[in-house]
DNA sequence: AAACGTAGTATATAAAAAGATACCATAAGG
DNA sequence: CCTTATGGTATCTTTTTATATACTACGTTT
């Protein structure tokens, strides 16, 4: 078996609250400005939004683009690097949405969060 | 694009410290009992395992297995549903191990972590 | 009768991540 | 000369996660 762990990385690379999003974003309309990643994604705040950019631009992942100009213009979009990590979101979304079904066989409709929070509770025996 | 955010349901599968550690235990090892994964685990508190094992338990990965005697013995290991999970897990580990490489040839080999906090701290221009 | 082994639970604490809010620089437009 | 727009940063508080440590149940062994 090659499962060695490093999938780890992949998580590491995705870690974080809002990074599915700010990905979601720039891989469906490829280039945005900061501030339209910032109404497109509702109540996140600049802190987060820059904080999650810089670590994706570190992973070589998003493009970050300056225009020196007067108000500031920064353009984010996928690296052509970052393009190959969207096969591996797509499976992953394969999966999730297949698992999401699952679990609604398994505890019902009203499920995800909320039916995990007690089921988790029952096996716990409260 | 059919990206539609629902691998969010794979990470949040994934989530926690130490969930990659057990199901590398799990998917290499087959079955393994609760003292058993608290060995090969290093540093992972009885808490810390239990609340893990019970989450990927909710979400149909491990099958928990109780034996009636004293002293008490459980085991653990991939459920069928959960097989259906390791190709995403191998295909998260092929594009990893290229990325640990890849960021490599971006930062040099001291790499990973050290470099990955002054690298955000540069780019933040501290 | 006390100690051991196993698979936990309970409770309190510390550390990490996220959120709220205020602030800054600068040019253009009124 | 005051306001607006943009893309941030700084500081503090709250929430979420993880850790440390002690405790339990019970049959078997010493």
């Amino acid at each position: 078996m090659s499962l060695n762990c490093k999938y780890e990385k992949v998580l590491e690379v995705l870690l974080g609250k809002w990074k599915t999003a700010i990905l979601y974003q720039l891989y469906s309309k490829g280039t945005m400005r900061f501030g339209e990643l910032q109404r497109a994604i509702p109540d996140i705040t600049k802190k987060m939004l820059t904080q999650q950019l810089r670590e994706l631009e570190y992973h070589d992942i998003l493009l970050r683009e300056v225009y020196h100009q007067i108000p500031p213009k920064v353009e984010y979009s996928i690296s052509a690097y970052g393009q190959g990590l969207l096969p591996v979101l797509l499976e992953m979304n394969d999966w999730g949405m297949a698992h999401i079904q699952h679990l609604n066989e398994l505890y019902g409709e009203e499920g995800s969060v909320k039916a995990f929070v007690s089921r988790i509770d029952e096996i716990a025996g409260k």
